[in-house]
DNA sequence: GTTTCCGGTTTCCCCGCGGTAACTGGAGAA
DNA sequence: TTCTCCAGTTACCGCGGGGAAACCGGAAAC
């Protein structure tokens, strides 16, 4: 007898999930470095390619585009000489700061898992003296 | 003269920007969404199959995979017949609900908004009757 | 003994994403 | 005049991630 479909748990939470949704907005690289640091306010272009360390020009041009496009952030041309452009998050930007801040929260903890592995790796590889503080 | 690269505001946020530590495990294609679908409870493999739609079994068997050396998920083989596997959160993997809820709560307002906007572009369009309901 | 089911693995292929590097164009500095 | 800076754009290239489909092995059902 083939064993049953348990009813799906998720049928508890929402009906479409939703994970794809904002993952659209997610998706591309460095996309949510580029939130994370505008969070801190608004930022120019060269401002942001110094910021996000290993991102391309092309990436990052591309990038503040669609997300210009699909409105998460606004782009705004300020009149000096040479002409400086500035981005900010837009209010549906904001919406996903939360998020962010949420994913940022794991990272810190994995980062710590990590370095406990490594210490105890190290350990098992009969290093018995104390691990040096860097 | 050249513009002045304002000191960084993040620089008030962590100094090495976590969002790379947590995108690793929420890279690879349909990763956020086994997390959604296992945060209801421990689920065997065809059943996560039909409960995301539209992925493959070996993209699935992959990032389960993946997850498991990663250590986010548990894999353990009920032994019935034929064995069943099932797969849950680990503690590890359960840290990164919320920041999915968050991710998940962005989806909604997202997908309201793409909604609004359709309705007002279908006003646009010169559509002065009512929409039908579907 | 053949089919079905579970839980995958393997193979093949493709294209899209991202990196590199070169180029643009206007304004100011040297 | 030439150089640099800002804010990109364009062309090219490689590879790896993902989709499709075939295959697998054990057990049980038919």
């Amino acid at each position: 007898m083939s064993l049953k479909i348990r009813k799906n748990r998720a049928a508890a939470l929402p009906p479409t999930c939703p994970v794809g949704e904002c993952m659209v907005m997610l998706g591309g690289a460095w996309a949510p470095n580029i939130i994370w640091y505008l969070s801190g306010g608004p930022r120019r272009f060269s401002e942001l390619k110094i910021d996000i360390p290993g991102i391309s020009a092309k990436v990052l041009s591309t990038r503040l585009k669609e997300m210009e496009e699909k409105g998460a952030i606004e782009r705004r041309i300020v009149p000096t000489s040479p002409p400086s452009v500035e981005y900010r998050l837009s209010d549906l930007g904001e919406e996903f700061v939360p998020a962010i801040h949420a994913i940022v929260e794991v990272g810190y903890k994995l980062k710590l898992r990590r370095e406990a592995k490594l210490a105890e790796e190290a350990d098992w590889q009969n290093v018995p003296q104390a691990v040096p503080a860097l």
